[in-house]
DNA sequence: TTTCGTTTGTACAACGTTGAAGACATCGTT
DNA sequence: AACGATGTCTTCAACGTTGTACAAACGAAA
């Protein structure tokens, strides 16, 4: 049924690889011949097999893009990837592992067997040495916060210092018993850096580090941010702010705040982290850590491109592209 | 340097078929045969070439779901999708159109040349007969308000019914004055519907139209529903009620209303329609129509997996998924 | 022992495409 | 007139896989 070179050939009285050269603008085709091709083509309506061509040439042209989840913040990062992939002749295969490691580790295999040319992760559970051993040769970009001694290309933005920034604000209208929600006993990847931000901050403006302020989470939901808003006001009632790792865990954290009447920022200041598009509509619109998220993926796919290609350096590569803190009114002076 | 079967076969010392067979786990093959070319297959990690495996039988294991752009409500709508193609073996390649007809024209036309098997398509401005001339034969299941005369199967909740029960719910609250976010002077698709259902209600309620309750939009994002909240308010400062189509706007119209002085749900109730989880935890909580979206996704892959196995019946299927209205905060009695 | 059926393995061709290499005109130079 | 250069098109092989058809080995039944 579909329509294949060989069709196209027989029927415009070429050979096939004349119709291939049609087809992939070969320069030595005569005007004549060329749109005597691609008349049959257009009437046929010829399509490219896409597998034959990729068995051929080994190249896809797909990238794989593997989130945890299509939560606000890695939506709004994949509308950037697919765009940042499209200027450059790619096609973006979003994958979503659920976080699970199992899930994880095939996607550095190289996704389902070798579909695609390239993947860009922003893995969660996966550890180092699973990188490591499956990827194989295939190029992979890392998203997010470094693993600990991973030979590959990563791109985030320097979370420390970001968590710090945000902190600093808060310390700087006057708040002095600043909670964490987002933390781990046993923090790992963005957490630890998170933590550490906030832990540094805290440190440096001489006050002590409270472990009743930190709001432990399994995930970075709203669900969970509400719930560990409301253990830290039994806790600490008195607590005048609040840094969450996510933004999702902030705007559960208002709810939290706004059913226990308390004041937002009067009485509590909130920081949040990603600066979702909801962030300008929440109420009141929430102070956060805007990573720029088209620099993230531009850079992501720049690195895979040339690791594609195979014109990137030798070592890894690391970027941190920019981010700043966009204050908004739920971290407004008290 | 990757591994094709041939690898695997010259070093187990067996046929390249045989390894086939046992990656297939074809029956004849004897219990030694298999362990010691599995042994060899583990051994040099062998993973079997999509391209030609889908060359060789004509199927690659991917559907498209093709949506306009990642917003909360496609996103979500995108993991219930991805989590139905998975329970039946195919692997989502989510492709965001922006809703451009052009680029929605080459999904109808089977996505990137014949890349996949099948198209879940949630289409907004491509036509009907784009639909009807392109797609060939390549399966498609259409997500969203049917166009109108396409033989195509479509699956979408009874948007005029749900939009009548929301305003019906208003009503019974004792709003009086209603107006809508998201109408077109010229209303097609789900607009059209919504339209007709807010209208419908309003006028089996006895109330009379009014053209200036009508919140012109031309996107369904948080900064249309603000605008056109701010310009409603204008023109009918009395209104006490409003039905948003969908939730993206309800947000944009909740922080006008606010920035208006405008008590939700005391001085004006307000409707969204899609129920994405952000609803839960806006300020107040806000009422919105509940499609199942499990439903939806897991009716579409259905109907998608019978038309690309040939077994659904000759003339296209329509499914009209359960919905629920959730009421929430923002619309309780004032 | 012969015969037949079952089990297990192999050889071959084909899926649609493109790179390499070559055939064949045509044309301008010498 | 012979020559190479150039442009245009073709032939051939191969990418890795699997369906088909068949061969070999084996055991059981006659």
């Amino acid at each position: 049924m579909p329509v294949s070179l060989k069709d196209v050939a027989s029927i415009a009285g070429v050979s096939i690889k004349t119709v291939s050269n049609v087809v992939n603008d070969y320069p030595f085709v005569s005007a004549d011949t060329r749109s005597r091709v691609q008349a049959v083509i257009d009437e046929l309506g010829y399509r490219p097999n896409f597998s034959a061509r990729r068995l051929r040439n080994g190249r896809s042209g797909l990238v794989a893009l593997s989130l945890p989840e299509l939560t606000p913040y890695f939506a709004e990062l994949a509308e950037h990837v697919v765009a940042a992939a499209e200027r450059r002749g790619f096609t973006v295969l979003i994958d979503r592992t659920g976080g699970e490691r199992r899930h994880e580790r095939l996607v550095a295999g190289g996704i389902r067997d070798n579909l695609t040319d390239g993947t860009i992760a922003s893995p969660l559970s996966m550890t180092a040495e699973d990188v490591e051993k499956l990827r194989g040769n295939h190029p992979i970009v890392l998203l997010g916060e470094r693993l600990v001694h991973v030979g590959v290309d990563h791109v985030a933005i320097d979370s420390v210092a970001a968590s710090q920034d945000a902190v600093n604000h808060l310390l700087g209208t006057g708040r002095r018993t600043i909670a964490a929600i987002g933390t781990s006993r046993r923090p790992t990847g963005t957490v630890a850096l998170r933590q550490r931000g906030y832990e540094q901050a805290i440190k440096a403006a001489g006050l002590r580090r409270d472990r009743a302020l930190y709001g432990d989470v399994e995930l970075f939901h709203r669900e969970p941010g509400y719930q560990a808003m409301q253990e830290l006001l039994q806790r600490r009632p008195a607590l005048d702010a609040v840094f969450c790792f996510n933004d999702l865990l902030a705007f559960g954290a208002l709810r939290a705040l706004h059913e226990w009447g308390r004041r937002v920022p009067e009485d509590v200041a909130v920081v949040g982290f990603d600066d979702v598009a909801e962030c300008r509509y929440s109420s009141p619109p929430l102070t956060s850590v805007s990573p720029d998220k088209r620099a993230v993926a531009e850079y992501a796919m720049e690195l895979l491109v040339q690791r594609m290609q195979g014109s990137a350096p030798e070592q890894p590569q690391e970027i941190f592209p920019d981010y700043e803190l966009v204050i908004r009114q739920s971290s407004a002076a008290g």
